[in-house]
DNA sequence: TCCGAATTTCAGATATTCCTGAAAATAGGA
DNA sequence: TCCTATTTTCAGGAATATCTGAAATTCGGA
């Protein structure tokens, strides 16, 4: 490997950091090298910087275009292949969790769906269907939350993020504007 | 594997799933059986449960503990260890976004700090340090928001993701009241 | 159509993770 | 203190994942 110091240190880490991530060390550094590019890569340049075999090269980027984090190319006059990261950070994080949601968490949502049809034949298994059924509700509600916010432009997203907590004095305006009766005492007496 | 048929189907996906999650078969296994069990159980019953060695149970409560996804107990008159998981999924998710930062970002986000106080000696690693400042700075941008809206109480949390997306109409609407001169218009057009 | 550069596949070598059974360590009660 | 039920450690075998080099395949251009 013969890259910039900089380059090095961030590459080195990501490949270290593959194994907690759910991808390998191969995968992280090819990943990290086309993030830093300033130009799109081929399979041939990331061989010659990481120090990885062709076919190894190969498999990473299937898997990279598996998650939908690099985009494939083709340069005019050059029959190879050029791979880039997408230059909008936000869009990354979009990606990434549209997928890591579709591999970790809508499998389960939907063997939950699955078991909560079923009829609970003990006290046990009564227990056990409320559990899940907890599971599930909480996971449905943090999934259509996100599915809305998502669809929120950048910049707007990013409004909303750093107002953190401070939205939340929403709630109280809302009450305070549109006062329910009968609820605004209760609301008072909880906060 | 001797277990109702309910209890048995999400404690297999649960093994499964582990793989995906970081974990392996048989702390996925454990968890899962400890999330539906209505009672804590020890390291025999879940040996007995799920068909395990006990030294294999063991290491598995383990690292469950190193998570602090479950709660070991004593019960009167019985000198084994019993262990369950906490009743309220919310305290669970809240559990599990700290321990992953903490194991999945935290390291990166101080890779990053290092990196960014070097100076950069070619113009490749001046690009590759920009690329590194977006990361970084969108990572802190979206930790801070979690740490802000992670000390709201469970109750007023739901009601905001209940909101979804209609938050940001907060937005307008304290962009009406409190207009900025010049700014409004500007608003007005962009929507 | 054929050529050859580029990519993919695949068998097998290497490394890592997972799991067990046996032995060692720990800790509550007599 | 000692006894013993319980937990932990650990060496090594089994299973899985990673990586390579060589062979097969693909595909754009002559």
């Amino acid at each position: 490997m013969n890259l910039p110091p900089l380059v090095q240190a961030f590459v080195l880490h990501f490949g270290e950091m593959g194994g907690r991530w759910g991808i390998n060390r191969t995968v992280g550094q090819i990943y990290a090298l086309l993030f830093l590019a300033d130009r799109p890569l081929n399979a041939e340049d990331l061989c010659a910087a990481l120090g990885f075999s062709r076919s190894n090269v190969s498999i990473g980027l299937k898997e990279l275009q598996g998650w939908r984090l690099v985009e494939m190319r083709h340069q005019p006059g050059d029959r190879r292949e050029y791979f880039s990261t997408p230059d909008d950070v936000w869009q990354i994080v979009r990606t990434l969790v549209e997928e890591r949601k579709k591999r970790e968490i809508d499998p389960t949502l939907s063997v939950l769906r699955d078991l909560l049809m079923e009829t609970p034949q003990t006290p046990a298994e009564q227990h056990a269907q409320q559990r899940m059924a907890a599971m599930h509700d909480q996971i449905e509600l943090l999934t259509r939350w996100y599915a809305d916010i998502e669809k929120l432009e950048t910049e707007r997203l990013v409004q909303l993020l750093s107002l953190g907590s401070r939205v939340a004095r929403v709630l109280d305006l809302k009450d305070k504007l549109f006062v329910i009766p009968g609820r605004a005492e209760k609301d008072r007496k909880a906060s």
